[in-house]
DNA sequence: ACGTGATGACTCC
DNA sequence: TGGAGTCCCTCACG
């Protein structure tokens, strides 16, 4: 038996039993189980009808019945009544149509037929593979004793060990196989070379103006939408070659997909490896060496795809769930790395396997996430709960250290903070409470000014991550965040707030783009689903 | 039967 | 107690 499902199969649930809805008054009455609504955006609603229009045919009914009671009939045998219930529905076809009600009807009918999710990438015949079962009969048809089960302890039901899909992968290097290729599971020999191709192209920054046209051009096609992974997207990355679009997902079950915009390997171009057991929390490609990529997961590990040894390495391997990391030296061999429980390690890719890490324990509450300085590389900025704080990594203590500095004005708990990318005088944050702030960290005072305030819908409910807000690492002060209105869309802001682009497409972009990023060199976005898929917009 | 995708459901303090 | 915090867990629909 699973035991993941004991929670949520209590006995109320059962069809039609009243059950007590949390957050109801005590004093309400009980109520039948709520299904979930679907979500159907206001726009694509029919608008609603006008309140003269109603009054009209309120008093359109009134005069009608008035006149049904005198009972005069005409040369067609057709009473008054009849004629003037046709001449009212003539003069309501005619309403209609002047205000276009019957072209948007078509066009509702066919913008909410369903719109079929792009075919590219995975296949569907590559998920899991089940376990075939010999068929069951229960102890009762065997006449057999029931076996009495026994929940373990509250506070350790999550960590309850057996055969769970959850088994963390083994210590130390994992070969590199993709595995969603039929046979001889080895890497295409060209992905190496595409992943070793990065020429330097540093674009210079941009106008503002040169900046957005350059966003406008930028276009998303039915070969810039493909499944990479098979679950819920939790990260995403770009690497750095200019002359391909490679990207890399991760999903909520510890795959990576990387997928090859136009190559004609594994699912066009989708590679799928499984180097994690559960949620990919962060990824990033190495600045230093294009032929790595570091992924980190819930189940505690922090591994480094390497492109030329064929392997996942093993960089850090703990107990317990990390959440994020970030480089910390311009070579990426040093890394910052933090957990759930608030607590921040120093992790040196140089010493392999006993990685010299050192533990502070900033503050129990948990982390979400951490940046560090593009130039002072010794600051880092640390997002926890309600609180955005910079810590110095010279005057880090075992336990309490002090922040350098603080980010205030958040009333509800954060999910992002990013250093921007060239100076690092900005920091920009997202918020639950709606609010994507940005602060002034140019002079790193006890207090950061804050700058701007957006307000940007991080509502997303349940089965999406939460929106968060990442800089363009071209361009300073400007940043990506996806969306949760209709129509679905990834926004592009300038740090003063004033929105330069909104990336939309109706039949190619209809779900919420929970993980949003900018190409560190070309002109492309990304954005990733909660079914795996990624949808680029580029040049 | 299974892929899809989301304004839910649960726990903690 | 209910608001806040979490996403480790779900599930209706086509």
């Amino acid at each position: 038996m699973d035991s993941r499902r004991l929670k949520h199969q209590p006995a109320e649930k059962q069809e039609g039993t009243p059950i007590q809805i949390k957050g109801v008054r005590k004093s309400s009455r009980t109520v039948l189980p709520p299904k979930r609504l679907r979500y159907y955006p206001a726009a694509l609603l029919p608008p609603r009808r006008q309140r003269n229009i109603e009054n009209d045919e309120d008093e359109q009914d009134d005069v009608s019945v008035a006149e049904n009671n005198k009972e005069i009939t005409n040369d067609k045998g057709l009473s008054a009544y009849e004629l003037e219930r046709l001449e009212n529905i003539r003069q309501n076809q005619a309403f209609l149509s002047a205000i276009n009600l019957f072209q948007a009807s078509d066009e509702l009918k066919r913008s909410s037929a369903k719109l079929q999710p792009s075919q590219r990438g995975l296949a569907r015949s590559h998920s899991e593979v089940k376990e075939v079962l010999p068929p069951r009969k229960s102890l009762r048809l065997q006449n057999k004793q029931a076996e009495v089960w026994t929940l373990p302890p509250e506070s350790n039901r999550w960590s309850v060990p057996g055969p769970d899909l959850w088994a963390k992968k083994p210590a130390g290097p994992l070969s590199m196989e993709p595995i969603n290729m039929a046979e001889a599971s080895k890497l295409p020999p060209q992905l190496l070379r595409l992943c070793s191709d990065v020429s330097p192209k540093q674009m210079g920054e941009l106008n503002l103006s040169k900046y957005c046209s350059t966003l406008g051009k930028m276009r998303i096609s039915e070969d810039k939408v493909a499944k990479v992974v098979m679950d819920h997207i939790f990260s995403a990355a770009f690497h750095p070659s200019s002359t391909s679009l490679l990207m890399a997902a991760g999903d909520q079950k510890g795959k990576v997909g990387l997928w090859s915009l136009g190559e004609d390997w594994g699912n066009d171009g989708v590679l799928l490896f499984e180097p994690h057991s559960r949620s990919v929390g962060c990824l990033a490609f190495s600045r230093a060496h294009s032929t790595q990529l570091l992924s980190l997961s819930y189940d505690g590990s922090l591994r480094c795809m390497d492109v030329e040894k064929a392997v996942f390495d093993d960089v850090y391997n703990v107990e317990y769930g990390l959440k994020t990391f970030d480089f910390l030296s311009h070579d990426c061999l040093t890394l910052v790395v933090g957990d759930w429980y608030g607590n921040v390690a120093i992790v040196d890719r140089r010493t392999p396997g006993t990685s010299h890490e050192s533990f502070h324990s900033l503050d129990p509450k948990v982390l979400r996430c951490v940046s560090v300085h593009p130039l002072q590389q010794q600051y880092f900025v640390v997002a926890k709960n309600r609180e955005v704080s910079i810590y110095d990594i010279r005057s880090l203590k075992k336990n309490e250290s002090q922040p350098v500095c603080q980010l205030n004005g958040h009333s509800l708990s954060i999910s992002s903070c990013f250093f921007s990318p060239c100076t690092g005088n900005r920091v920009v944050t997202s918020c639950k409470d709606n609010r994507i702030r940005v602060y002034d960290t140019s002079s790193l005072m006890s207090e950061a000014p804050l700058l701007k305030s957006i307000s940007h819908n991080m509502n997303t409910g349940c089965g999406v991550s939460t929106l968060s807000a990442v800089w363009d690492p071209k361009q300073e002060n400007c940043l990506i965040v996806g969306s949760v209105s209709w129509p679905r869309k990834v926004q592009v802001f300038h740090e003063s707030g004033r929105l330069l682009q909104s990336f939309e497409d109706d039949e190619l972009l209809y779900t919420v783009q929970s993980v949003t990023a900018f190409h560190p060199t070309r002109n492309a976005i990304l954005g990733g689903n909660s079914s795996g898929r990624l949808h680029v917009f580029s040049d």
